[in-house]
DNA sequence: CACCACTGGTGCGAATATCGCACCAGTGGT
DNA sequence: ACCACTGGTGCGATATTCGCACCAGTGGTG
């Protein structure tokens, strides 16, 4: 493992449970010694991307994202592109919808509504939603290639209700079904009441870019929403997808559709 | 010169004007080895925080960096809170408003709006403002510790127009004038015909967090309508001081005051 | 056609930066 | 005073990084 790999390593370690770390739970997350942790918080510091408070003497992301992410931005505006077509698919469904890409450790948000109704589905936007047990995840996890999955199914995997699946094989097959039927659809498996329907969007390479998902009330989702929330689905699918490449991507890549 | 130094300096070749650059540039930029190079490229890829072109085999900014701004963002919320503040002095003014922070090599935006008319000062949000020729720029340069103000010097300058001042004594003097004022003012340093007052904003540390700026077409600089801008930026920076910090915070830097 | 000047990418011995222990100083609780 | 922590550091041993030399591919030029 290479010391960069590493320093990447020390900037996953923080989430929204864990916004600031000290220097000893860091090494302990980690597995590394305290001494090399240490050096490279002191190179990151150099470079905005790690602060430290000095109050408390934890450590925290600095604001160098910020310039590199509008940098990112200005390369690939899809933040800007899949606000609109978020906003587009929240008005039209008036359900939650979740624009988002895959990270190490799940998926994590680009863009996002909520419909302007008292009972909506809400979502925390700086957090990650794991691959086993959102629809965004399990949409990912589905169209991904096999390697990928494969890669992606050695991350330890929570139960966070009664309903998520964790077992390698059930979400094997749970995949193979996905993409037998196109999309992903899960119920009560991140948290009881909330049921999700997911696609994954391509923009050049054979995983996806990222997925769309729309988030409604359990109860809500009767056969005949379902599909018409899957419908409204693929066309902002199609639409996020020739705003980014200039034209649909979904079809050229096989493994899609192989078993 | 650690590993994690040459990566983070590897990130900071990108800008607007070069987006995606190749590996043998991109050696030639750092002045490193290409295997060097590579190799690090190969690490910030499993990460997420480079993409590689796969039709031309150039490097560019990966989605990595979208997810930490959020998480940097939720820990604290610069961009939210000077997107505020930044709409609220551009209303109040009716001219170009921009928040930024500094960076390794100039300034960079954190939010900014143009007034509703005709003859504006537009900027380009991705861009970076060099510390001697921008008003942020020389408002950072001027409130700084004396260390990070040589430090910053050190950076090679660039003549943007025959009113730039580059000479780094003349930019001591210089940054004494606006220390001695309170506020930066340029004219026709960065682009003939924009003028600037800008301010810089505290937050817990020495060196200032950032500086709000305020660009006007350089004839509408009157000594009246300077004066009116710099009691709003006053205005705007208390406000910005204390939805971030709780209270305002400039007073309890000694440095800001002497010679 | 060979030649040239590029490009991105790689293997391997030599050099050196990284590791990781042991240690320090400070803090809060018992 | 003691303990269990915290953040931080110096230094010899060691594993990682370096950087050359090289490969394959491309596009332009006689």
């Amino acid at each position: 493992m290479s010391t960069i790999d590493k320093a990447m390593t020390v900037l996953r370690q923080f989430s929204l449970e864990r916004l600031e770390i000290g220097l000893n739970d860091l090494a302990r997350m980690t597995g590394e010694d305290k001494a090399v942790i240490r050096r490279i918080l002191v190179s990151l510091m150099k470079s905005g991307f790690i602060e430290q408070n000095s109050e408390n003497q934890r450590y925290f992301l600095g604001s160098g994202f910020l310039a590199l992410a509008r940098l990112r931005e200005a390369t690939v505006p899809m933040v800007r592109a899949t606000q609109i077509v978020s906003a587009w698919l929240c008005s039209n469904t008036n359900e939650t919808v979740h624009v988002s890409i895959a990270g190490q450790t799940g998926m994590s948000t680009v863009a996002y509504n909520l419909p302007p109704r008292g009972n909506v589905i809400n979502l925390r936007p700086a957090d990650k939603y794991p691959f086993h047990s959102s629809a965004s995840g399990l949409a990912y996890l589905s169209f991904c290639t096999p390697d990928t999955r494969e890669r992606l199914l050695e991350i330890p995997r929570e139960r966070l209700t009664r309903f998520t699946v964790t077992n390698p094989d059930e979400l094997r097959m749970l995949c193979t079904k996905t993409r037998a039927i196109g999309y992903a659809c899960t119920r009560n498996t991140v948290e009881v009441g909330v049921a999700s329907v997911a696609m994954p969007f391509f923009l050049g390479s054979a995983d996806p870019s990222g997925t769309i998902a729309i988030a409604v009330p359990d109860l809500n989702l009767s056969p005949e929403h379902e599909s018409f929330l899957v419908g409204s689905l693929r066309t902002g699918i199609a639409r996020l997808e020739s705003a980014l490449a200039g034209g649909p991507q979904t079809e050229q890549f096989a493994h899609v559709s192989d078993g």
